[in-house]
DNA sequence: AGGTCAATGCGTAAAAACTACACAATATTA
DNA sequence: TAATATTGTGTAGTTTTTACGCATTGACCT
């Protein structure tokens, strides 16, 4: 085993682990960002482990800046896995040999596949942003649909339901768009967004009212221009408005 | 080290553990469970360790059962703590001299007061049919008021708020009761319940309209006799629709 | 350059939900 | 048996949500 990889398992948590299910939106289009593992066609979520001098929400914050290059955005615990299922539906001695091929055999065994809690961090970041980098044991990164999700390693595609439906009641109590999408961003974006994560479509007249009732939006005298027929006008979040729409957790009646 | 105690150790993950917050409903107030530690006056929540071999879920389960006597109850995860300022307010030094009492020297080292991460998991339970019992580290169980909790160990003050917190939320979109009540009750016993998780008044006319639109209620032929005055129907839950209510998450607009 | 097209901006009426009370009914107590 | 505090039921006014109409706009096509 590699000496570095070796040293810096040494100095994290050896039980318990993170994973993000990191949402951007892309032409209309919710989507989840997904690593390859090395020599093998396994996807996982990116994730990582915990430094004994860290919090594990600062933990999350670390991975997701190494992975996305990107501080500063929205990142919450959605849930913490710790069933004893978490591999029940997988080839546990083919999992095993891709562990072994990136861990070496003398540091993971069966001991850590049979209990490992993972804690789930979800993160929304506004897609073009973002610059994907692979990790230690992944060589490849993909933006995927969160509707043709392929089957992912461990327990992970569990973790993008969750994730997604934590995303979707969040929906009902907070305003939701601000590390989402671009600065500027017209009312059909963020409808397409609302959409999106929520699966169903929305009457476009009723969610401008309602949208403009939270005041938490500013109304830019620019047009988005370049797109065909008519130019929609550029919306922009008012930042402390927002952030106070988030605090107290105003409902949204969505 | 008592050896016991040493084996349950060995045989538990070292880096996790779970706590709970164990809600009761008495006498018209919302109660915590919680336990004094030998020897000091210092008081804690519930909580214990997980088992190699089981799920961090039945792991919760299995520590409410030990110190509540119940099974198949309200039992949900809501945050997990791992920050690095979960001591932050206390006197380290007494804390671990505490805790060099209940484990022994050569357990408990600084190595673990440094990153610890706790599973917060909240339970509600009917009040009466709790026998609270204490732990190997704990001589004594306390039904705490809500609004009269001590200063208590670790950063288990904060976790019955985050906890208080998700449970208000949690009923704006699914309904509450049915392990917190006893199986019969009236509309203003339910309406206490509300109003104390809530923390405010409700309307008793609009409520019991509210209460009756979901469907989930089931109003019997008997009344509540021996009170003083009118004597009010009696109620209960219809499980399989309250079960339907819960999965689907209706909108409660409380 | 002007008509066509499809999406945007603004508005209104009906339906549903919520809020605030009014009043009769009733089991216990004095 | 009357007094009392609470329960049971209803209703009117208000607000919120839903459904949809119509004029406007900017790019495209001819």
């Amino acid at each position: 085993m590699d000496p570095k990889l070796k040293a810096y398992f040494e100095s994290t948590l050896k039980e318990v682990s993170i994973d993000c299910v990191i949402f951007g939106f892309h032409e209309g289009e919710l989507k989840v960002l997904l690593l390859k593992w090395k020599g093998t066609e396994g996807w996982s979520l990116p994730g990582g482990k915990i430094y004994l001098e860290e919090s594990v929400n600062d933990a999350a914050v670390r991975i997701l800046q190494e992975r996305t290059g990107l501080k500063e955005i929205f990142l919450q615990q959605f849930y913490t896995f710790g069933g004893n299922d978490r591999y029940k539906n997988m080839d546990k001695a083919a999992l095993f040999r891709k562990l072994e091929w990136a861990f070496g055999a003398d540091f993971y065994d069966e001991k850590y596949m049979k209990r490992h809690v993972s804690l789930g961090y979800m993160a929304l970041v506004e897609f073009e942003q973002v610059v994907a980098t692979p990790d230690w044991y992944t060589d490849e990164c993909m933006w995927c649909e969160i509707s043709a999700i392929p089957e992912l390693l461990f327990d992970h595609n569990e973790m993008v339901e969750v994730a997604l439906k934590a995303l979707r009641r969040q929906l009902s109590y907070q305003p939701i768009g601000y590390n989402l999408l671009p600065e500027k961003f017209t009312m059909p974006e963020l409808q397409r967004l609302y959409e999106t994560i929520l699966g169903k479509q929305l009457d476009r007249r009723n969610f401008q009212k309602l949208m403009l009732s939270y005041d938490i939006l500013e109304k830019l005298p620019e047009k988005r221009t370049g797109g065909a027929f008519k130019a929609p006008f550029l919306y922009r979040f008012d930042k402390e408005k927002y952030d106070r729409a988030m605090r107290e957790e105003i409902l949204f009646a969505i």
